[in-house]
RNA sequence: CGGGCUGUAGCGCAGUUUGGUAGCGCGACUGGUUUGGGACCAGUAGGUCGCCGGUUCAAAUCCGGCCAGCCCGACCA
């Protein structure tokens, strides 16, 4: 090796010492500027026609991503520059607790996918893009990585000795999504961080998860984004927990409910409450069943029957359950104000999904039309759940199972089987939080970050194992985390824009500062322009030079659109060493002379 | 997967009802005049009207099929 190496240099090609004399001697060359006329920038005068959300419009209009199928998009040059941005502050921060990054593939074969058991259903649901090579054979284009993830461990750790490893990659992710929308945020193709910690035992994925949650709040709070962590639905892995990092947003996708008090908050698919108890019902009193022609709603049942409560009815809903090997009708019951949660359905049935039954399944469950549905007479092949908000309600009002009847003072348990109790409400704002009792408060949220314990589920299948301190093979205790790389951005424009456009938080916009002269032609403005560009770089600022050739005004207006944080203009003051001073955020404007410009700059980003 | 809407120049749109051989604004290009809030004047280029088929002397326009995109639904017993 080391005489190899020494003997190629020796003895260099004539070609090849050639091409060295060609290349430009580094110091020959000018100093780096960040012109902005060499950087493709293509900025809109009209939101596109195609974009709901303030960040998609903003986004798209910037010129920042175009476009090229609905959910995949390009980042022109000044996105990209974000995106790393954020992606260096999530390296910093996980490196920091002892995170490795690596970089697994994209593409995927079949049988990694089959050796966790995911293939069929990531296939079946029609979220993964799969493909075949030349041979036929099947591959796909990872959506999330945990079996490359857990296949690479597996075959490099094999004791507990070289335990616990936590690996990361930032990588484009692929998930054919039912609807994708909202540009960045909900995309085909987007670019996530995923870590994946293994650990001998509990204790120790406990331990890693809480860095990661440490690490997490580090990497949002340098964004400068307001972010809440909450409680998450953990699906049908089950676990220990999961929590969601939600960016508070009203055009988010979430519903997010917490207690200032208590400090209590949950995704809605989670979250619980207390609940003022139903009206007394009472002795229980004789069934009766009642014609009630086409009366089907809880609404127009408190018309039909006066006094009667829509907490004092107990509503059954028909749901088609889908498990890995069988499918079923299951009765729900809820009371009549309060609303089932389908994710809690699903995790208390243990189920793959569930949905609505139709018309005809309702009726061939029931043996009524739609809207008639009860607990009394119900066929016994039908399993029956009820939430726990209707435990020990007596004289309950409920559908006959007969087309054009209802019941009336039902009493579970004495006049139908007993149901299984679950806890299956969606919890509202308004209604108690489980911690204080005071009522709980709603947000939308954008979830930007998702942290996960595992556990055992993905190296039990796949029989990724480790030798114990008693040479027995144990299989790795796992857990999971994500941020969405390119989401976040769009989720920071989200929560940060003005009539004039994106106001970026200074950490992740595409440069901190822009010195602009506003006309290039100028020589005192040029001159001034570059000594600013150049005092502010050595001060360490991320400063780009707007040399581009527009008018004074298409030139402000471009530059708040772009929204960098804090912008200088060189204009006619230049020559007595006067400029412009504007602060995005508030859009703070001020002459200042340019013996200032650097404090100012340096005060204005927080330095 | 259902329901609705849209597809005409790089972007935003009109024209479709009542068929007659394609237009507006922005942008781009050339020349000139400009230079503090997306400048002005003159000129130029750019479109298989999403695709395929049908009706017709004639189709952006009417009919059929397909494709793409967007919005809504997925709390109703």
């Amino acid at each position: 090796m080391r005489s190899d190496r020494a003997s190629v240099k020796g003895r260099a090609p004539h070609a090849l010492r050639r091409l060295r004399k060609c290349a430009t001697s580094l110091a020959t060359l000018p100093a780096l500027r960040m012109r902005l006329s060499q950087i493709l920038i293509s900025t809109l005068r009209d939101d596109p026609a195609d974009a709901e959300i303030p960040s998609h419009k903003l986004l798209a209009r910037a010129g920042l991503i175009v476009k090229i199928a609905a959910g995949v998009y390009t980042f022109a040059p000044l996105m990209w520059r974000t995106v790393k941005k954020f992606a260096q502050i999530v390296r910093e921060e996980l490196d920091r607790e002892g995170a490795n990054e690596v970089m697994l593939p994209i593409m995927q074969p079949k049988e990694l996918w089959v050796s966790s058991g995911r293939w069929d259903r990531y296939v079946n649901d029609g979220i993964m893009f799969t493909l075949k090579d030349r041979k036929g054979s099947d591959m796909c284009l990872g959506p999330t990585h945990e079996e490359v993830m857990t296949a690479y461990v597996n075959a490099q750790v094999n004791s507990y000795k070289q335990l616990p490893v936590n690996c990361y990659q930032i990588q484009d992710k692929f998930r054919d999504e039912i609807r994708p929308r909202f540009g960045l945020m909900r995309g085909r193709e987007f670019i996530m961080m995923d870590a994946y910690s293994f650990d001998a035992d509990q204790p120790g994925l406990d331990a890693a998860y809480q860095k990661m949650r440490n690490a997490y709040c580090r990497i949002f709070e340098r964004c400068g984004l307001a972010y809440t962590v909450v409680q998450a639905d953990s699906g049908a892995i089950g676990g220990a927990g999961s929590e969601e990092f939600m960016v508070i947003a009203d055009s988010g996708e979430d519903s997010i409910l917490f207690c200032r008090e208590s400090g209590y908050a949950a995704n809605v698919e989670k979250a619980v409450s207390k609940l003022p108890p139903a009206p007394a019902g009472g002795e229980p009193k004789p069934l009766q069943t009642i014609a009630t022609p086409d009366v089907k709603t809880v609404a127009q049942l408190e018309a039909f029957f006066p006094g009667w409560t829509a907490a004092r009815m107990a509503k059954t809903v028909l749901y088609h359950v889908t498990w890995k090997a069988k499918a079923k009708v299951v009765a729900v019951m809820m009371r009549g104000d309060l609303e089932i949660n389908e994710v809690k359905l699903t995790n208390a049935l243990d189920a793959l999904a569930v949905r609505l039954a139709t018309d005809d399944e309702i009726k061939a469950a029931t043996g009524a039309d739609v809207g008639f549905a009860g607990p009394v007479n119900l066929p016994e092949d039908v399993p029956l759940l009820a939430d726990e908000s209707l435990q020990g309600v007596t004289n309950l009002l409920t559908g006959g199972n007969k087309t054009g009847y209802h019941c009336l003072d039902v009493n579970l348990g004495r006049d139908c089987r007993m149901p299984s109790w679950k806890e299956l409400r969606t919890a509202r704002a308004g209604e108690g939080c489980p911690v204080s009792g005071k009522p709980l408060e709603q947000a939308r949220g954008i979830e930007v970050g998702h942290i996960f314990k595992l556990g055992i589920k993905y190296s039990k299948a796949m029989g990724a194992t480790f030798m114990d301190q008693g040479g027995k093979p144990v299989p790795f205790v796992m857990g999971c985390y994500g941020i969405g790389v390119s989401r976040t951005p769009a989720a920071a424009v989200e929560q940060s824009f003005d009539d004039k456009g994106i106001v970026w938080p200074p950490a992740i916009a595409p440069f901190e500062c822009v010195v602009a002269m506003l006309d290039p032609k100028r020589d005192e403005q040029v001159a001034l322009a570059d000594a600013l560009y150049a005092e502010l770089k050595a001060a360490g600022v991320d400063v780009c030079l707007d040399d581009r050739a527009m008018s004074p005004g298409a030139k402000f207006k471009d530059n708040e659109l772009l929204g960098f944080p804090v912008q200088v203009f060189v204009g006619r003051k230049a020559a007595e060493g006067g400029v412009e001073f504007l602060v995005r955020k508030g859009m703070q404007k001020s002459e200042c002379a340019a013996a200032e410009v650097k404090a100012k700059v340096l005060a204005a980003l927080g330095r």
